[in-house]
DNA sequence: ATGCCCTGCAATGCAGGA
């Protein structure tokens, strides 16, 4: 089975895109990022035309993230990070949303940016960082078959930038990101992208700016992290960069692992 | 040092993204 991942970058302007996507590559899981929209404007019924289920959590023009089926509902297990303690304050952003299908725990997530850094959006990246972990530790005890997918908004190695030097700055860089990432790979999960490209050189996201798409200027922040039962099923994995290429794209393609069933 | 480009919301600009 073919599980993807795509920041959409807002599902009203991108439909006719992503319609396209779905029907051409036809993954059977396929988690959305920056949905920006609320829930009672989510276009379900033309997922449902085109034989997707769907469930979502939105948010008025900010975030959302939404987990399609080919064919089969998915059935929620988490809707938002649990707190860290008592006195932590759940999530008022919509970033994520679990659910099983077929037998495989999907999470997907879209982690806060952290720009400017430092700062009060950098610390809720930390933060919400830190929560992801301990949710990953919950998915790790339960021995499921379990894919941790989305945009990271982590460049993990000097390896995924085109220019180390103009992202030296960028939240998406720095040691705290990076080590926060590194930590999960540590608790024992395989970064897929990476694990089938070690040279690195393989890109996610490509700004709209300076013709960074044109320049091949983009990066690897579009991740998928599986448990040691799905890594071991790992076939291939890739980016569907074309669609980066075409006309009203986002500034994300679609990033997917092949899973034997 | 800042804007570049794009989206949504609402309004002829703004915040947020990365």
């Amino acid at each position: 089975m073919r599980i993807a991942t795509f920041n959409i970058n807002g599902i009203k302007a991108r439909l006719p895109r992503l319609l396209e996507w779905l029907e051409e590559t036809r993954p059977a899981v396929a988690c959305l990022q920056e949905i920006k929209t609320q829930d009672e404007g989510f276009p379900a019924e033309e997922f449902e035309k085109i034989g997707y289920k769907a469930i979502w959590h939105g948010q008025k023009s900010f975030n959302g993230v939404a987990i399609l089926a080919d064919g089969v509902e998915p059935v929620e297990t988490m809707r938002g990070l649990p707190s860290l303690s008592d006195d932590d304050e759940p999530d008022e952003q919509s970033r994520y949303l679990e659910a099983e299908v077929n037998g495989v725990r999907i999470a997907n997530l879209y982690l806060p940016n952290g720009n400017p850094q430092p700062g009060p959006k950098f610390d809720y990246k930390l933060r919400w960082m830190k929560r992801l972990r301990m949710r990953m530790h919950d998915l790790w005890q339960c021995e499921t078959p379990a894919i941790v997918l989305g945009d990271y908004n982590v460049i993990p190695e000097s390896k995924d930038t085109y220019s180390v030097r103009a992202m030296a700055d960028d939240a998406l860089t720095q040691p705290a990101s990076r080590d926060a990432y590194m930590r999960l790979l540590g608790d024992g999960w395989t970064d897929a992208l990476d694990t089938l490209n070690p040279r690195g050189g393989v890109w996610t996201y490509w700004d709209y700016q300076r013709g960074a798409w044109q320049r091949d200027h983009g990066f690897r922040i579009d991740h998928c992290l599986l448990s040691p039962e799905l890594a071991d099923r790992l076939i291939s994995a890739g980016v569907d960069k074309e669609y980066r290429g075409r006309e009203k794209a986002s500034d994300h393609a679609p990033v997917w692992v092949e899973i034997s069933d």
